[in-house]
DNA sequence: TGTACATCAGTGAACGCGCGTTCACTGATGTAC
DNA sequence: TGTACATCAGTGAACGCGCGTTCACTGATGTAC
C-alpha cells in the first residue's frame, strides 16, 4: 500500500540477498577473466556460466543481459584502475606535486600493463552497438580528478607565492577553445587559469595515448621490446609532458 | 621445368588476372562498406559474399581466409591514410614547416573522422586472434615518414643558419632512452638531435591519442560535441604540441 | 577445323560450432496462520 | 507443532541465428595437338 513503511529486511532475506551479491561477485570475476584471456569481442555469458558451472539461463537470474554485465566489467575496470591510481598517489608527499603527477602516470600505466584487457575495454575502441550508461560516469573520473587536484594546488601553490604569472603557462586561450572546454569548466576551480586546464588536459590525453600505443603494438619497430626500455622511455616522456604543463 | 623461362603470359591468362584482381578489390570495398557500418568484430566472409551477391564458399577462390581479409583492409586503410597526408601535406610550401606539420596533423584526424572504422581497425585494440603480417609495416610508416621529414628539414634548417642550439630543443637525452630509441633511431639522419627526435616522436602519440580520445568518447562531457568546438580544440592542442616539438 | 584435355570461377550442401535469450519446470527454503 | 502458500535459485530443452571452412560438383573457357 503506498505509504506503508517498508518492513525491516527478515534475517533470512538478508541471508539470501548476500548470496545473491556474492554469485553477482562471482558472475563478474569469471567475466574478468574471461575478458583477460581472449578479450572483450569474445566475452560471452554462456562462457561466464560453464566457468562458474552453471547452466546458461541461470545467469540470467542474476544479470540480464550480456550488455549488462558489459557495464558491470566496465564499472569494475574503472574503480580498479581508480584506487590503484589514488592508492598509489596517496602515498606522495602533500607538496611534491610533480611526484604525485608522476606517480599518478606511472600507476595508470602499470595498472594497464597488468590489466591489459580491461584497459582496452574502457579506452580501446568501443565494443559495437554497446552504450555505456550514466553510471560509468562517476568511476571514469576518478583519476582525472586526482590530476586536477594536482593542478589546482599547483596553482595556489604559484599564487599564494606570487609568481603565478611566471611558472604556470599563460598564454591567452582563443573564446573558441575557451567555449569548447565549457561542459567540465565548471568542475574545475576557476583560479586554475585556462591556459593550465587546457595543457592538464593534454597530459591525460597524452597519457592514454601513450599506453594505448605501447599496449596496442604501434611502438613495435620504433621502442626497443624490454621492459626497461620501455619504462625508461615512459619516464622520459612523462617528465616532458610534467615541464610542457608546467609541473616543477 | 627449373631453370626454363617462365612464358609470356597469353592474353587469356591477362584477362583472366585482370578479371581476378576486380574481383578481389570488389570484395576489399565490400569489407570496407561492413567495416564501416558494423566494425572490425562483425566482418565476415558469409556477409561480404552476401553482399557481392555470391555463395560463401566462392570467396575463398580469392582470399584464403577471414584473417587475409583482415590483412588485405588494414594494408588498404594504411594507404588510404597515408595517401589523404602526403597529398593535403604536398600543398603546403615546403619551407612552411609548421604548416607542413599542422597540415599533416589535420588531414590525420580528418581521414579518421570520416573513416572512423577504419581508424579503430589500424589505431584501436587489436582484433583478438589476429597477428599482424610484415606486409603492414610500409604503408604503417607512411604518416610517420611525413613527419621524419619535417623534423629532418628543421634540423638541417637551424643548422645551416646556425641557431639549432637555441631553437630545436636540445636537453640531454639519458642513455637508457637513447637505448630504447635505437631500432628506429637508424631511420632518421644523423643530424636530428635524440631530443628533437624523441618530441617528434611523441608528437606523433599525441595526434593519436587525441583522435582516439575523440573517436571513441572519452570527450563526451569534457569537450562540447559540436564540430566546430572540436575543430578548434584540435587546432589549440597541435598548436601547442608544435611549439613543444620547436617547430615554428 | 576438330577433338581431348586443362584451368578455374562459381555452386550448393554440409560439418560442427557457439551465441543470446526464453520458457515451463523442479525443488529447496522461508513465511503466515 | 503442522500445513498451505510464496519465493526464488537453478535446470534442461529449445528457438533461431550466424559463423568459418571443406568438398565434390558443374560448366564455361582456353590450349595443344
Amino acid at each position: 500500500m503506498p505509504g506503508e513503511v517498508t518492513p525491516l529486511e527478515s534475517a533470512s532475506r538478508r541471508a539470501r540477498r548476500l548470496a545473491r551479491e556474492e554469485v553477482i561477485g562471482a558472475i563478474v570475476e569469471a567475466g574478468r577473466r574471461q575478458l583477460a584471456t581472449e578479450g572483450a569481442a569474445a566475452l560471452s555469458l554462456r562462457a561466464v556460466a560453464r566457468e562458474l558451472g552453471m547452466v546458461s539461463s541461470a545467469v540470467y537470474r542474476y544479470v540480464a543481459s550480456r550488455d549488462e554485465l558489459l557495464t558491470l566489467l566496465i564499472v569494475r575496470a574503472y574503480d580498479s584502475l581508480g584506487e590503484a591510481a589514488e592508492k598509489a598517489e596517496a602515498r606522495v608527499a602533500r607538496d611534491d606535486l610533480s611526484g604525485r603527477f608522476a606517480t599518478i602516470a606511472h600507476a595508470v600505466r602499470r595498472w594497464a600493463l597488468r590489466n591489459p584487457h580491461e584497459y582496452a575495454l574502457i579506452f580501446g575502441s568501443p565494443v559495437p552497438g554497446y552504450a555505456a550508461p550514466t553510471t560509468t560516469i562517476g568511476p571514469a573520473a576518478r583519476v582525472p580528478v586526482l590530476l586536477v587536484a594536482v593542478l589546482t594546488e599547483l596553482t595556489a601553490d604559484r599564487v599564494s607565492q606570487g609568481q603565478a604569472r611566471r611558472v604556470v603557462p599563460d598564454e591567452a586561450v582563443d573564446l573558441a577553445v575557451r567555449r569548447a572546454l565549457a561542459p567540465v569548466r565548471a568542475a574545475v576551480p576557476e583560479h586554475v587559469p585556462d591556459e593550465l586546464f587546457l595543457r592538464g588536459l593534454m597530459a591525460w590525453t597524452y597519457l592514454l595515448g601513450a599506453i594505448s600505443a605501447e599496449l596496442f603494438g604501434h611502438r613495435h619497430n620504433v621502442i626497443a621490446e624490454s621492459p626497461g626500455a620501455r619504462d625508461a622511455f615512459h619516464t622520459a616522456e612523462m617528465a616532458r609532458i610534467a615541464a610542457f604543463v608546467g609541473i616543477r
